[in-house]
DNA sequence: TTGACTAGACTGACTAGTCAGTTTATGCCT
DNA sequence: AGGCATAAACTGACTAGTCAGTCTAGTCAA
């Protein structure tokens, strides 16, 4: 699996062959068929780690605080550190995007994703933590958004101060969620 | 062109073979290699093309408009409008961020991109009309993000209502903006 | 002995790009 | 008007190479 990220992530899912994955785990065209079915079995098992390790993550996060600001702060914070702790694996993120089966999954994991925020600002709002005003899926949306977006900017750039500009944008959106 | 984005945007850039676009653009191949040296010349023409357009439309946001905040704001507004008028457009634009040599180009427009907005929320600070807290470079980080953001989670999900989520992340936003 | 696992040569389908021409458009001279 | 030259646009069969996936022949541990 280690191997497949960077082979992916290196020459993306089409350029990447069969041989070069099995060259960088340093096994044979018969393990790794014995291993996984096709290219595409191995692709959509590495995004699949990566989307249970994010959703586990949070699971944690939302057991550990319990201000529903530090939990949308913390989860937001959590997913960019777990997308960008490895440049291999942001790459790899693009490529999932333009995946047909890849972006699928990818797209329910959105959906969950802002299930998660927006049930956490419902509830924040209710507390009277959160400003009445913004409706809590539209919150959800602008967080994964901000996410994605940072995350995208960074990939394109490592030079991109992405520490900072998660701090500047936060603030930000602080401002607007405070009551 | 129209064919090639048709194509690209519903295979993918090594999926789409140039026979796709050849039968698409009711060519014969000889003539499409009469018109373009590779397959990557085609898309990368593509790119550019999108890459006009867009900075093209924020000149004319410039010069229409006066306030800093507003200009802010039509920018952001526009992006967003003009990536997610044609689907194809959103789907391609994807594929760019896989591609090495469109990913280079791509990071060029974030750099210049976030320059343009830094300037204009560097004036608006001066002017008094905008908080000075953050600072202009981050404040363009974050709206290119929410851009992008919001923008990705539309690619994923036609029913994604992203029309209402940019009006909520721009009420969010602008409250941390304004003085 | 069995079944999990490995090795790597091989095949067949597929595809970017080429080439030797053909047709159409343009301009120019008589 | 018509003949001629040149360039621009186009055609499709062909080549040379690539690569996912298969297959046969194993190894090794329990």
């Amino acid at each position: 699996m280690r191997a497949a990220l960077h082979c992916f992530a290196g020459k993306g899912f089409h350029a990447a062959t069969m041989d070069d994955l099995v060259r960088a785990a340093g096994l044979s065209k018969g393990s790794l068929y014995w291993h996984f079915d096709s290219k595409e079995e191995v692709f959509l098992a590495l995004f699949d780690a990566f989307a249970l390790e994010l959703y586990g993550q949070w699971d944690v996060v939302e057991k550990a605080l319990e201000d529903p600001l530090d939990v949308l702060r913390r989860e937001v914070e959590v997913a960019i550190e777990t997308l960008s702790r490895d440049r291999e694996l942001l790459l790899a993120w693009a490529e999932f995007l333009t995946h047909p089966v890849a972006r699928e999954r990818m797209a329910e994991l959105y959906v969950l994703g802002r299930q998660r925020l927006g049930a956490i600002a419902q509830r924040g709002r209710d507390m009277g933590r959160l400003a009445p005003g913004p409706d809590p899926e539209a919150v959800a949306a602008t967080l994964v958004a901000t996410v994605e977006g940072l995350l995208l900017q960074f990939m394109m750039d490592p030079s991109f101060e992405l520490r900072r500009h998660f701090e500047a944008s936060w603030t930000l959106l602080s401002r607007g969620l405070r009551p």
